[in-house]
DNA sequence: GTTAGCACTCAACCTTAAAGAGTGCTAACA
DNA sequence: TGTTAGCACTCTTTAAGGTTGAGTGCTAAC
């Protein structure tokens, strides 16, 4: 629909503004993106464009400002990958190579790199936990009405302090409904675990009712607590101070704000539906703060299923082809280094 | 050595500055703190002040600011302790009166209360683990060659994961090393472990010599890595762009960055030598960022025994009063509470 | 369809002027 | 000797006016 010169056009004014922070005009785009015409018919077809509603004037006389509709348009047609530099992908590599103990040091890591690369702020989602599948758990005295519930899935280790142990339980009472919990949920998924009904497992020849009734239920409590949820990694939050779109410290502070809020930008992430790479333009954020941003996010998987999102998060003037391509790379990165984590 | 005027004359300009953050004249001083002196009177008292680089003026014909000299004069000798009102204690109480489960959601609600409190940024550093007591450790079995050790303290729980077990050791005698190790620890502090040879309770009859050192050393490595190190918690950082003079972008960024930077922070908490309640201000802080700020920390105790530190951090131009009896209430209500949270 | 030319617009920048806050100093006063 | 009124002076802040320059839209010619 549009045809080439005006396509050329757009996304020289994009690619210039993603650089330079300022508006574009005619002359600087026949100049440094030299299209053979003259600055006058560069204006013709800027005009066209603004009435498409792809680029904007800030003020009369000056030059053009992509608007976030023209975004979206440069990301759907006419952007192309930019491939990392070789530099890049060693950086990667080598942040990967060293020897990680647990899948949260390789979560926390992706998200470490993802911000160095781009110099925006990064946001990895650990793998979602009801996907998780249950290897066992193990309930340790603490006291003699406290125990400290150890739980172990594939993808990591939940441990919860419980209270309110009846007084009367033994060390070996705790032992044996270990034991009994762990044969019976033994590779289930937590999905799974939540949707069963553990009093039904009770076995007279262990515990008394009420007493098993009791700690089955502190378990289950503990399993789908707040520690069971997804943890949320952020990464380069101050990359934000150095974009000149937020030098007002008012939209910094919403946005940081934003940020902080661990639970909105869990919603955001999650909410999105596609597996695969995806990026929101501005507006298409409803979340108050992060409507002045957009977001580049993939989903990464393991044996194919979607377990997690990961992504940047920078001003809406991002540089959508380098991190499109520094999002799709640490995804696959990250997607293939998991399944090391998680045993089967 | 200051004559009660003067001292009536710099604790005016100080508190006006901290209220408005506006050079303050000598009209002002008469007016709003009424003395019943003259302005000209006000200001020969300021030039003398001055000259004892007390105050000092940001420009020829502007009213003083306090300098860094004349906020340590006002918080030694001036500023008397503003009360917390009964709504503020109310607020306290409600706020540590939820059920916490844990020792570290006390000290997390610790910092919460302070920053909300104050408005400034708070921080506290968790109990140091060296004086923490074990109370015992459990090696549970993940694979072949992995265990996840769990660490019970008095204080807190220490999870880890190690790697590279050697392949021959059975369940059982990992069971037995836990035994071990339980009643040779139980009860010492960690810095008495951390002194001690492990390798030498070897006892032959439970495993050969080289899969004893073998865990031991492993044992040893989990329990004083980075997990073993105390925690910082911080809370409110986002309160520091809402003070005037941090509405440069740039301040903002290097404060925050120090922050972010927990290491830093927790050196310059942990330096901090008296026990008790101390202020530092502006450079007294020699690192980078934090020395345009002021702090107001204390140590809080268990038994007598300084155990960590508590704080909150704002601008030079900060409410020392409000602050100090800020910081000081809630660190008797942790002192108080924290005993709970510590079995003997 | 393209381009040169030109009048026009508007932010950005500088200069200048006026206003206002506050000082330091002097001389008078108690 | 300490206090005060008065006044000249300084320096920021704010507003107003003028200039510059980038960039546009339109028209007419190619």
């Amino acid at each position: 629909m549009l045809d080439e010169r005006k396509k050329k056009v757009l996304a020289a004014i994009i690619q210039d503004y993603i650089a330079h922070a300022e508006p574009v005009g005619s002359r600087t785009i026949v100049k440094r993106y030299n299209l053979d015409v003259s600055p006058a018919t560069i204006r013709n077809e800027m005009a066209d464009l603004e009435e498409m509603g792809l680029i904007e004037q800030p003020y009369t006389s000056a030059g053009r400002i992509p608007s976030e509709q023209g975004y979206r348009y440069y990301v759907d047609c006419l952007m192309q990958r930019k491939n990392l530099s070789e530099d890049e992908v060693k950086f990667i590599n080598t942040c990967f190579a060293r020897k990680m103990q647990e899948l949260k040091d390789v979560i926390q890591k992706a998200s470490n790199v993802l911000s160095e690369l781009t110099s925006y702020t990064a946001v990895v989602v650990e793998p979602k936990m009801e996907k998780s599948t249950f290897k066992f758990l193990k309930l340790l005295p603490l006291a003699t009405n406290q125990a400290l519930l150890v739980v172990v899935t594939n993808t990591r280790v939940i441990q919860h302090r419980t209270l309110n142990i009846p007084e009367d339980i033994t060390h070996q009472d705790l032992e044996k409904v270990s034991q009994v919990l762990n044969s019976t949920l033994q590779g289930l998924t937590l999905e799974e675990v939540s949707r069963m009904s553990l009093n039904e497992i009770y076995d007279e020849v262990i515990l008394q009712r009420y007493m098993w009734d009791k700690i089955v239920e502190l378990v289950k409590d503990s399993l789908f607590s707040e520690e069971y949820e997804e943890r949320i990694y952020i990464d380069g939050t101050i990359n934000m101070l150095d974009q000149p779109e937020f030098k007002d410290i008012d939209k910094v502070k919403s946005i940081l704000k934003a940020l902080q809020e661990g639970k909105i930008l869990k919603q955001v992430l999650l909410e999105r539906p596609r597996p695969g790479l995806s990026v929101s333009i501005g507006q298409e954020n409803r979340y108050e703060g992060i409507n002045e941003c957009s977001l580049i996010t993939a989903t990464y998987e393991v044996n194919g299923n979607v377990v997690g999102t990961l992504g940047i998060i920078g001003p809406i003037r991002m540089d959508y082809s380098r991190g499109v391509s520094a999002v799709d790379y640490v995804t696959k990165m990250l997607s293939g280094f998991i399944k090391k984590y998680i045993e089967e």
